[in-house]
DNA sequence: TCTGGGGTCCTGACCCTG
DNA sequence: TCTGCAGGGTCAGGACCC
């Protein structure tokens, strides 16, 4: 039987080095993408700014106190997409079998590739090569049997920051098949998927510090730790099992919206305005992806971060902005804002293709075609003039959001896979 | 004033239906 | 008609990932 060759690949600080691209002057300087605002947390760091701690998801504030000297960049979510497209499209050269699960990473299965560019370690050694040569961007690639381990072998690949600059990494790290244990069980623990900050703590109650010592331990006990289906799932891939296929074009589950407001919202005014905005955002992308929800959920975060969701199920799935603020307006209604609203998010799940029928019976006179004539015209004035140009009636006059999100609904790139 | 945004998956409670 | 049960759908929350 042939075994598989899968090829995981990330690209090094990939909101940085784009930045890089475009603004050569701050190369070997400590940058920053994201953290805007006091509410703001890191999007990517240069690894010189990685020296003084700073890190992805670390507080902007913090952020700006371990490295003042930190060149900060707003950040431009559309021009990274564009040169995502650029290397992803680079990797269907290689195999069609492309799994892109964020911007920056991707997997490939090149096991029926290995005839027309050699073998894997030679493939992965051509992409990194094709990659800096059209984009200028550089990455990590790990080569291995099943997509977990390539994906470990890529951060192994990957570069070092220390005090005196970045330390280059190896690039291509190859996991060889028979030799997974020797690579994988001296990791520690908390390199497996889906071992966060509250399984970790629970496996380290245990007494398990790497994935050979998880993999040692009775898988009752694992269980009773994490429950069934985690403690299975871990004890898979503690002995280097994992089975998934790279599947190019994973349709998504749900389309989300959401905004962090730099001040608590309380106004129910202000509020009922980002809603509308929200769910403007989220329609707009269920148009363009052709789909329509049966089910929307909003999430609201109070002051002291406490988070609740409430949902509801349509009668008959929806891509219109109308239809779907009534349902958020409602649910919003049974939450007690007054205590102010740190958070607002708005998702759509359930989804179905465009072809499913909708609800014939509007209630308010206009017909169907009339609102799918007006959100059809929308949307090419928006794919024209970019989505500020036109908007709901309820924002008039407001165009910005009270939120101050630098990842905004222009951009549709982002495409992530299935983790477990 | 430390902790975003866009996702996936799992679990448990609850309700409905056959 | 009532009861028990299984299965499925819905809803809410939590954990995790990049």
């Amino acid at each position: 039987m042939t075994e598989s060759a899968i090829i995981h690949v990330d690209m090094d600080a990939f909101f940085v080095s784009c930045e890089l691209l475009r603004h050569p002057e701050l190369r070997g300087q400590p940058v920053v993408v994201g953290g805007a605002g006091n509410r703001g947390v890191v999007a990517a760091a240069s690894y010189e700014a990685r020296a003084f701690g700073v890190h992805s998801a670390l507080s902007s504030a913090i952020a700006r106190r371990r490295c003042p000297q930190a060149v900060f960049i707003a950040g431009d979510h559309r021009y990274y997409s564009g040169l995502s497209r650029q290397i992803m499209a680079i990797f269907k050269e290689f195999t069609p079998l492309v799994e892109p699960l964020s911007l920056d990473e991707a997997f490939l299965d090149v096991t029926g590739s290995r005839r027309l560019f050699g073998p894997a370690t030679s493939i992965a050694e051509q992409l990194r090569t094709r990659v800096l040569d059209d984009s200028g961007l550089t990455c990590s690639v790990g080569v291995a049997p099943n997509k977990f381990l390539a994906k470990l072998a890529s951060e192994a690949a990957k570069p070092v920051a220390s005090p005196d600059g970045p330390l280059p990494g190896p690039g291509v790290v190859v996991v060889r098949p028979g030799r997974e244990l020797e690579f994988l069980h001296p990791l520690d623990v908390s390199a497996l998927w889906g071992v966060g900050p509250v399984t970790l703590d629970r496996l380290r109650k245990l007494g398990i510090g790497t994935v050979g010592e998880l993999s040692r331990i009775p898988l009752d006990a694992l269980v009773g730790a994490v429950g069934k289906s985690h403690g299975a799932h871990l004890y898979a891939l503690a002995a280097g099992t994992d089975d998934r296929a790279v599947i190019p074009n994973i349709a998504a589950q749900s389309v989300s919206h959401e905004v962090t407001f730099p001040v608590d919202l309380t106004n129910n005014d202000d509020l009922h305005r980002e809603i509308v905005r929200l769910v403007d955002a989220v329609t707009t992308r269920l148009r363009q992806r052709d789909i329509r929800a049966r089910t929307l959920s909003i999430k609201v975060r109070f002051p002291d971060r406490q988070t609740i969701s409430r949902s509801r199920t349509l009668d008959h799935p929806s891509d219109r902005s109308r239809d779907l603020v009534e349902v958020a307006t409602d649910l919003l209604a049974e939450v007690p804002t007054h205590r102010g609203v740190r958070l607002l998010g708005v998702a759509a799940s359930n989804l179905t293709d465009g072809s499913t029928p909708l609800s014939l019976d509007l209630g308010d006179g206009a017909s169907d075609e009339g609102w799918d004539a007006a959100y059809g015209a929308v949307d090419a004035i928006r794919n024209r003039f970019g989505s500020a140009v036109i908007g709901p009636a309820t924002l008039a006059g407001n165009s910005e959001s009270l939120g101050n999100s630098p990842w905004g609904p222009e951009s549709d790139e982002t495409t992530r896979g299935t983790r477990r």
